[in-house]
RNA sequence: GGGCGAAUGGCGGAACUGGUAGACGCGCACGACUCAAAAUCGUGUUUCGCAAGAAGUGAGAGUUCGAUUCUCUCUUCGCCCA
């Protein structure tokens, strides 16, 4: 019996699937589509474990639904733009372009070893001319639309790596690559007007019934709409100064207001910008970062001004009016007030500087003495010590009470805010999508001609250590139009753009003029099947959203809302974790393992630490090369193994003993193929009964419930079923034809898994596998006759009984009363009740 | 601090809408083959008990004829937001 050889086999049908483009997909009408899509990779080089997850799912559902006959559309790109090729840049002098090739080119062909069923002649490319002179016109467009627009901002600046952080690199307070403080800077920026739709976001989240419900929730509270309150504050001792508004949610709390508190850059800070204690106040604010996190983590600090702010609902009540780090321009109105007995921000920074703490909610109304110290009470009650608010629900009614009043009495009024800001897409880096905009003499915004899109970017021969490249080319900044000499805009856009619109990208990839289709896109939009990791559950989904809106945006194109019909996040891949003697992280490959101990492999006398396992990061050496194990045990076996322990939607560990497993188990399986291929040579037998149809049929009904229900790892469960049913089966007496025809079906469930395998059994079937199609699957083969029934005496399982399926009641009553086992438990007793499940189980009560 | 989720053998995990807990895999044990080992194949494997049997799904309560599944309280862990 000739060994099975996966090099060969793999070999053999990547290049065929390659040579004979098996997997190219045309828009064809006559035909349902599906377009299942895996989130692109960022070419880092090569490809890790998690990707090999990412599209091992994917590509099994692909698969899938082309056996069972749709036009599917599975395509992959390079989401190619960022950082980490400016930083080989720098640090190796490399080419941004020629070291983001060199690792597309890598990693493409680490990926054809997995076998997957790609249309590779729609691959695309981020940082390719060709892609992004559509996003510039697509930015254009928005310009137009009034989607787009410049404006100054607070931005957390990394002073190591001179560039503008997002609010997800900063961790901490710190710069997520430089790891130094992060500081408040001031910078023009363009903006998308992702608000405009902050309703709309989050409505349609309700239509989105294929997405996992914590996803849904993250963006909900992304999103944040809160219902609450503008108040009018007077002010009784300024002449500029008449009246400060606050935003709050809680304005119930008003008779617990002990200060006001302003953003720095507020109007009324105006009225200090001469005064010198007040500027190196503004400029110690700077030090703390822009995100709520680094907001709650920094220490809360204060400028006290000599403005007096009145209660509005009590005036002999009067308050200080303070600047403060913690309160910023662009939310709500960029001034509160503080009520510190229940909010800790506000407690904090009363203690701090003195100030009065009134309590006004108490947990209970038999605790009218109740009040806080030095943590803040935010959780129910009533209120006290309130006026007309006392003893009414807390916050249930006492919130829109105080609205009521407030708004009676011209006081404030009803708002809804959102947490959500407007996306800022300028970044101040070289490798990415340039704006296609120029500035006049007046240092005046334009678009840039259509005619000279794309704006591509110049190649930089040496780059400096810091500062943006394109700022610091002089010779591409200046741009002459008609004449006139401009200055080019030398912000490139967050690459968070370019993964906005690949998807539509994919439908058209080849069109010269425009970005997409309209055709393609109504044929395949909206992606059925998207999947990837739960880290993009915010951003990245939020900002395709918007981009569909955007697009769409006062001309309506599109038949679909939503760009993502149906999301799966899967877990991670973790691994132990390893540290030698001096607690340094060693790599597994550097682990030796003697009688179930460790061992460093260097000196095999050290124990290695073993720690938890942990999702694979190159800071913990935990990660294990992908192609290493393809060479050594085959695409299909990885496919099989990364499938298999885990649910896809959690985690899963990796580990030696596994992947080992799965190559035994295929291994195994070719040996029953040579088995199987033997019988059908003999031929000489009759068919006994039909238990290898029944057999086949209900594997295939197993597999194809948990292929529809993504429960991945229950199919490589099947398939040791199968595998131990067929072990037993393939000895009796089959016919030829029987035990081919079933054989084949088995193989065709076995595909999506194990593509190269199953193909390479098919061909030795003489089957064309050009044309497989999913079997039918025959429900009445399955169908039990005869059942077990479970037999309960006092809702305790006392036996099982097999009888005929649909058996009355009564006639499973009288079964159990002839049975010996079950007998002995009614001597000298009457029966009470029966409680009897058909088909199921009967339970008898004495 | 808030939101969401999870907790089942030595380990990863099964159990459809409340109805046979532990599928399948790993590991382990024993056996076969072998001079021997590896590989392979077979058998067993929740715990206690020789057995009959009993206990058992993080802890405690509740609903129910019956709870891994539903409700409440708590503990621990994970993720997201603060």
């Amino acid at each position: 019996m000739e060994k099975y050889n996966f090099k060969i086999v793999e070999k053999y049908w990547q290049e065929y699937w390659d040579n004979n483009k098996i997997f190219k997909t045309t828009l064809d009408k006559n035909k349902e589509k599906f377009y299942c899509l895996e989130m692109f990779p960022y070419p880092s080089g090569k490809i890790h474990m998690g990707h090999v997850r990412n599209y091992t799912i994917g590509d099994v559902l692909a698969r899938f639904k082309k056996l069972q006959g749709y036009n599917v559309l599975h395509p992959m790109g390079w989401d190619s733009f960022g950082m980490p090729a400016e930083n080989a840049a720098r640090q190796n002098n490399l080419d941004p372009r020629t070291w983001t090739e060199k690792n597309i080119e890598i990693m493409k062909s680490q990926l054809k070893k997995l076998g997957l069923s790609i249309d590779w002649d729609r691959e695309i490319s981020t940082c390719s001319p060709d892609y992004y002179k559509h996003q510039q016109k697509f930015f254009l467009e928005m310009y137009d639309k009034g989607l787009v627009y410049r404006k100054e901002n607070y931005v957390n600046w990394d002073p190591v790596d001179e560039t503008v952080l997002a609010n997800e690199q900063v961790i901490d307070g710190k710069g997520w690559r430089s790891g130094v403080p992060v500081e408040r800077k001031k910078l023009s920026q363009w903006f998308f007007n992702i608000t405009k739709f902050s309703e709309k976001l989050l409505k349609n989240l309700d239509k989105l019934d294929e997405w996992p419900n914590k996803v849904k929730t993250m963006q909900k509270n992304w999103i944040g709409k809160s219902f609450g309150c503008e108040v009018k504050f007077k002010i009784e001792n300024s002449k500029e100064i008449k009246e400060i508004k606050c935003y709050t949610t809680r304005p119930d709390t008003l008779f617990g207001l002990s200060f006001l508190a302003l953003s720095v850059d507020h109007p009324v800070s105006k009225l200090y910008e001469n005064d010198s204690n007040f500027i190196s106040f503004k400029k110690e604010c700077s030090k703390t970062g822009t995100t709520e996190e680094s907001l709650a983590a920094a220490e809360k600090i204060g400028f006290k001004t000599d403005l007096i702010a009145l209660n509005p609902l009590d005036d002999k009540l009067k308050v200080p009016v303070y600047f403060a780090n913690f309160v910023l321009m662009d939310y709500g109105l960029g001034a509160v007030f503080g009520c510190p007995a229940h909010d800790q921000r506000d407690l904090d920074f009363a203690r701090k500087y003195k100030l009065n703490v009134k309590t006004v909610v108490t947990p209970s109304l038999k605790e009218l003495n109740f009040s806080v110290s030095n943590e803040a009470y935010t959780g129910s009650g009533y209120m006290f010590n309130s006026s007309f608010l006392n003893n009414i629900k807390c916050p249930d009614e006492s919130i829109p009470k105080t609205i009521e009043y407030l708004e009676k009495n011209n006081l404030g009024n009803k708002k809804t805010n959102f947490r959500l800001k407007d996306w800022g897409i300028s970044r101040q880096r070289y490798w990415g999508c340039p704006i296609p905009i120029i500035y006049d003499e007046k240092n005046q915004p334009q678009k840039i001609p259509e005619n000279l899109l794309p704006v591509e970017l110049p190649k930089i021969d040496k780059f400096k250590n810091s500062g943006n490249p394109l700022d610091l080319d002089d010779n591409w900044k200046k741009i002459e139009i008609n004449g006139k000499i401009f200055t080019r805009e030398t912000d490139t856009l967050d690459t968070f753009v370019d993964s906005s619109w690949y998807f539509l990208r994919f439908c058209s990839p080849k069109k010269t003029d425009y970005g997409f289709n309209q055709e393609e896109i109504d044929y395949w939009m909206p992606v059925d099947q998207y999947i990837g990791g739960v880290e993009h559950a915010i951003l990245h989904l939020l900002y395709s959203r918007f981009f569909m809106n955007a697009l769409s945006f006062e001309n309506n194109e599109f038949n679909f809302h939503e760009p993502f019909k149906g999301l799966f996040t899967q877990g991670m891949v973790c691994h132990e974790t390893y540290k030698d003697k001096n607690n340094n992280w060693i790599n597994p490959d550097e682990v030796i393992s003697i009688n179930g101990k460790k061992f460093l492999e260097n000196d095999r006398t050290h124990e290695v630490k073993v720690g938890p396992s942990e999702s694979m990061s190159k800071s913990k050496k935990n990660t294990i090369d992908p192609e290493t194990i393809i060479n050594n045990y085959g695409a299909d076996a990885v496919r099989l193994f990364i499938l298999s322990d885990s649910p896809p939607e959690r985690d899963i560990q990796w580990s030696d003993e596994g992947i080992s497993a799965s190559n035994k188990f295929i291994n195994k399986l070719w040996n029953l193929n040579s088995k199987i291929l033997n019988n059908i040579k003999l031929d000489n037998k009759k068919n006994p009964d039909n238990l290898l149809e029944k057999t086949t049929n209900q594997f295939l009904n197993d597999v194809s419930t948990n292929l529809i229900n993504f429960r991945y790892n229950k199919i490589i469960a099947n398939f040791h079923q199968i595998y131990t049913e067929m072990q037993k089966l393939v000895d009796k007496n089959y016919s030829k034809e029987s035990l081919i025809e079933n054989y084949k079906k088995i193989l065709i469930a076995l595909n999506p898994v194990l593509p190269h395998f199953s193909n390479e059994c098919l061909k030795l079937l003489n089957h064309d596998t050009t044309g497989i199609q999913w079997p039918q699957i025959d429900k009445k083969l399955i169908e039990e006759k005869i059942l077990n029934y479970v037999i309960q005496i006092g809702g305790k399982k006392r036996g099982i009984i097999k009888a005929e399926k649909n058996i009355t009641e009564k006639n499973l009553v009288e079964l159990v009363q002839k049975n010996d086992e079950l007998n002995k438990y009614f001597v000298d007793k009457t029966i009470k009740k029966k409680i009897f499940v058909p088909n199921k189980l009967l339970n008898i009560i004495l």
